[in-house]
DNA sequence: GCAAGATAAATTGTACACAATTTAATTGCT
DNA sequence: AGCAATTAAATTGTGTACAATTTATCTTGC
């Protein structure tokens, strides 16, 4: 009747087997950073809706987020705080100049900076803005401890990946 | 000498200012999420290194992680498994076609789906990929409680993050 | 049996991410 | 001053993500 023994349990036997519940650290990583992958693109896709009618996609309500704290501010300021590089940037800033919300202008004391200011219009975006975190909140409802403990758990390990990426580079063979 | 008094503080006076750490879930929030979001992009990126001498990025050792726990599956199977539409696991899979990874091949049954299931050299792949989750334990460090806790964490926001969009599309206005 | 609707992938188009390279400007050093 | 090393953005090329659409197949109601 099984015809469809076709589907073979590949391997993984020993692992996935007799009570491999203990601490098995394997399957255990694996979980956690495809929990961060798969959090990060549910959380993403949450956003869409709710920054739609801003015109702004998530990176780019990162960005204006990040700018209404302080600008203007150069390229190079913001990928530090936003941890992401020229390549992701300078696309995403164009963008936001096409939608008049930026400035983009060459620095004069050192002409290969380039500084983002913000424009009336991406000033007054912010009013617009401010009701998502609280819907965001809302939305996900549960404690604020609880989400405030994890942000925190978070930002640990954050630390540690960055940790773990540098000592790549560093010990070249 | 401050010349530079052209960077402003745009606003958040009241919410950056004296001691705003009580419980201010505007800005929780936007921590919470941007952790997610960089957390995220440092595992892809701590991957990265790990994962090129398999030749495989991060969301493709994903896919063949869920295809060494069970194969073959179908497109939609891995979606529902990954999370991830067609349109990203098309492409994705044709690459791993590529490199002779896995087969793709019209269900007989139902001839809407595609089967994936693994080449030898795609099974054979395992081997080698066997030590990258305990090297990524151990280069986080910090004590496996902690990792899982986390993990724990993050599966039960993930069903917040689902219910958030659900409840999207179902109440629309 | 067959047309209408439902399903499963593939396709199209937009927008990230990021390594690697390139271009332009500044710093250091002599 | 003059030139090598450094730095800051931009560019190039690859690979996701995902909404919206299209194509092909299947299921139902009649």
């Amino acid at each position: 009747m099984n015809q469809d023994s076709t589907r073979r349990e590949t391997g993984a036997g020993p692992a996935t087997g007799a009570k491999g519940e203990g601490v098995n650290p394997l399957r255990l990583d694996l979980q956690l950073c495809f929990a961060l992958y798969g959090a990060s693109n549910r959380v993403t896709r949450l956003y869409r809706s709710l920054l739609a009618p801003l015109g702004l996609t998530y990176p780019q309500y990162l960005v204006m987020l990040a700018l209404w704290e302080t600008a203007p501010r150069s390229v190079g300021e913001l990928g530090q705080a936003l941890d992401l590089d020229s390549g992701t940037l300078t696309p995403l800033l164009k963008r936001l100049e096409a939608q008049r919300l930026v400035d983009r202008a060459r620095d004069p004391r050192d002409e290969r900076r380039v500084i983002i200011s913000l424009t009336l219009k991406g000033a007054a975006l912010r009013e617009k803005a401010q009701p998502i975190p609280g819907e965001v909140v809302c939305r996900l409802g549960g404690d604020l401890g609880e989400l405030g403990a994890l942000r925190e758990a978070l930002g640990a390990l954050q630390q540690r990946l960055d940790a773990a990426q540098t000592s790549d580079k560093t010990s070249g063979s």
